[in-house]
DNA sequence: GTATCTGCAAATCTTTTGCTCATCA
DNA sequence: TGATGAGCAAAAGATTTGCAGATAC
């Protein structure tokens, strides 16, 4: 997999995106194009309401709520990601250790663990460009057991 | 460090809770208490909107805002932590590649990066008992290098 | 032509805040 | 007693939804 700290080609991404959406049965509007356009520009991962407002530059009359719809429905079909895995409800731990969490994609439950082998892990090198670690985080996204085994029936 | 998955003992925790917030300058109010409590007997990572509903049975004149507050004063003084690292707002990515992100914790920046070494890596055994993953990531948190020199003047 | 999408407005949900009274140290 | 915290109510911010008109295919 490629590497995108060099600027990655937008026409072209806006080209598979058109045709990602043929292909999911979704209709290209332009609306729909402005929004995947200014995602696939930014390398910052904004928000709704940046995104909004960097399109309405050239689209004076688009709505915020289409703008949330437009990013509901791409995440629905896998076109662009959300970086947060919950929903916007905070979630809060008693247990400030360092450790890491299995979040289930379907219940949203989390269970803790620890994993002293990636602890001992050296961060890859391009990371002392970014900035400073201050805590590596682990994430498991997945099914919980309970989710399996409702899924499987 | 002891792995969680025995019971912890949580009147001792209360206790430790008690001994932190006297030395952070923090009165120990019986709704503080109530709240710590729900949240270290819990192993659900629970809303605030849980954790009121779970205390308001023992105390049913405690409001949700107190819930609120309480929750973000033990943040500040890290007594408890938020499960997610970045605040309520929807973030959004075209790159929907597999990757992992640096966030910072100061400007909630967020930078791409890719880890082969990561990758390779294998999950720990007890993760089987948990469910099945779909999707490893990493989040590094720390700050990045415009928060970093600012901060050094 | 028709299902789907957009814009508007209003609603919902989560979280924060100002004020006044109560309470912990 | 004096600073800090709690409760109430209202506000703020993010996101969703019902509906009527517009548009992509």
């Amino acid at each position: 997999m490629m590497s995108r700290t060099s600027l990655p080609d937008v026409s072209q991404q806006v080209d598979e995106f058109v045709l990602k959406c043929r292909q999911e049965g979704l209709k290209v509007t332009p609306q729909r194009i402005a929004v995947f356009r200014s995602l696939a520009e930014s390398d910052k991962h904004p928000s709704a309401e940046e995104i909004h407002s960097r399109i309405v530059e050239e689209m004076p009359t688009v709505s915020l709520d289409t703008v949330y719809r437009t990013l509901t429905t791409l995440l629905e079909h896998g076109v662009i990601r959300r970086v947060e895995s919950l929903p916007n409800v905070g979630r809060f731990d008693s247990n400030v250790d360092h450790h890491h969490h299995f979040v289930c994609t379907a219940c949203n439950s989390i269970q803790d663990f620890y994993w002293p082998d990636f602890d001992a892990l050296k961060p890859p090198a391009e990371i002392a460009k970014m900035g400073t670690i201050q805590q590596p985080y682990v994430e498991f996204r997945g099914l919980c057991r309970a989710c399996k085994d409702l899924a499987e029936g």
